[in-house]
DNA sequence: ACCATTCTAAAACGTGCATTCTAATTGCCA
DNA sequence: TGGCAATTAGAATGCACGTTTTAGAATGGT
C-alpha cells in the first residue's frame, strides 16, 4: 500500500444505484458513474473488472440491505412484521429501494452476467435469506412445505407490499401511510399458511 | 399501391415483443428483429420511423390487447373476475403477457420515447381503460373517489394479481391452477370499496 | 410494354459506449 | 532521500448498434 485512494468502492457502489434509481440501467454508464463520482473513467476498473461486476456488486450490496432488515423478523416467525417492515427500510434507503425493488435483474445482466465470485455471493445471500423464508413458514404449517404454500407466504411477504410501493418508488416522493393499512389488511384477510 | 410487401407491420411487431419477452429490451435490437422476421435490417425503417417507434408500436399493441380482455368486466362492474380475467388471457398469449407485465415501460423508452402519433394512441388506450377501471370503483362507494380507494383497487385488480403471475412468467412455462385461488381469496379477504 | 411507386437487399456511416493504454502523481518504507 | 506500487488521469481503441444510403427488383395501372 502506497498512495491513499481517494474514492472508495462504496462511492462507485452508491452512485451506480443513484444512476439507476433515476434513470433506469441504461443511464448508469461507466462514464456517467465516473462523472458522478467526480473520478476519470479508468479508475473504476481499478476496483471492479467490467461493467457487469459493477452492477453486480451494487445489487448485492442493496440486497444485502434488504435482507437484513427482514431475516431478523421472519426468524423469529413474524411474517406480518416482515412484509410491514418493508416500509421503513424504503423509506430510509429510498435509493437502495428503487434501485432493488423496481428493476428486475434480468434487465441489469442480460447481456453479461456479473463474474463468479459476485455471484457466488449472492447466492449465499440468497439462500441464507431462503432459509429465513421458509424457516418462517414452516412455523406455520406442519413442515410440509408445498409449492403453493411457499407461492402464497413469498406473495404475502414479499411480492404484494412490493406490488403496493411499486407505484409510489416510481413516481417519488414520501410513500403514503395507506400503505401500511394495506398491508395489515392483506394479511388479516389472507392469513398464512 | 404498387409491389406486395414480403413483411408485414405484425410480423415485426411479434418478433419484437418474442425478442423483449426471451431477452429483455436489449435483446431487441434492430438486427436482431429483421433477423427474426428473415428481412434486413432496412425494410424495418420503411414502416417504423426509428427503434423507439417499434418498440411503442409492440407496446400499444400488447397494451391494447390486454385492455380489451379486461374492460368489458370492468364496465360490468366485476372487479373479481377482472382480476381473474388475467391469467386466462396471460395462458392465450404468453408472449404478450411476458412483455407487457414483465418489463416498465420506462426501461423500454428510458432513452428516446416513441413519436407523438403513439404516445398520442396510447393516451387514449389509458384514457379509455381507466374510465372503465374508475366507473367500476365508483359503482362500490359513493362516488367520492379517494386516492386510497383508487390505490387499494388498482393493487387489487392489476398489480397483485400480476405480482402473483410474475415468478412463472420469468420462469416459462405453465401457470399453476392454484393463482386463480390466490387471487379468489385475496379479494374474498380484502374487499373492494 | 412501360413507368411510377413501393418494397427488398445489403453495405456503409456515425455515434456512444465499455474497455484498455500510457503517463503522471502520490505517499509509505527502506 | 529515493524507489516502488497503487492510484489518478484522460486519451485512445474497438466494437456494436441505430440509422442512412444506394441499388435493384417487383407490381399494377395506363
Amino acid at each position: 500500500m502506497v498512495r491513499m485512494a481517494r474514492f472508495s468502492e462504496d462511492d462507485f457502489i452508491e452512485a451506480t444505484m443513484a444512476l439507476v434509481a433515476e434513470g433506469g440501467p441504461a443511464a448508469a454508464t461507466m462514464q456517467a458513474i465516473a462523472r458522478r463520482v467526480g473520478a476519470p473513467t479508468g479508475s473504476i476498473y481499478h476496483r471492479f473488472e467490467s461493467r457487469a461486476a459493477m452492477l453486480g456488486a451494487a445489487w448485492n450490496a442493496a440486497y444485502a440491505s434488504f435482507t437484513a432488515a427482514l431475516a431478523p423478523l421472519l426468524r423469529a416467525g413474524r411474517p406480518r412484521d416482515a412484509a410491514l417492515a418493508i416500509l421503513p427500510w424504503a423509506r430510509e434507503h429510498e435509493r437502495r429501494a428503487r434501485f432493488l425493488l423496481l428493476h428486475e435483474p434480468i434487465a441489469l445482466f442480460e447481456d453479461t452476467p456479473p463474474p463468479a465470485p459476485l455471484r457466488a455471493e449472492l447466492e449465499r445471500l440468497e439462500e441464507s435469506f431462503d432459509g429465513a423464508f421458509r424457516a418462517c413458514v414452516a412455523t406455520r404449517g406442519d413442515g410440509a412445505l408445498r409449492e403453493e404454500d411457499l407461492a402464497r407466504a413469498k406473495f404475502l411477504i414479499f411480492d404484494a407490499p412490493i406490488a403496493i410501493l411499486r407505484p409510489h418508488l416510481m413516481r417519488g416522493g414520501p410513500l403514503p401511510p395507506f400503505a401500511e393499512r394495506m398491508i395489515a389488511e392483506l394479511h388479516a384477510g389472507m392469513p398464512i399458511g
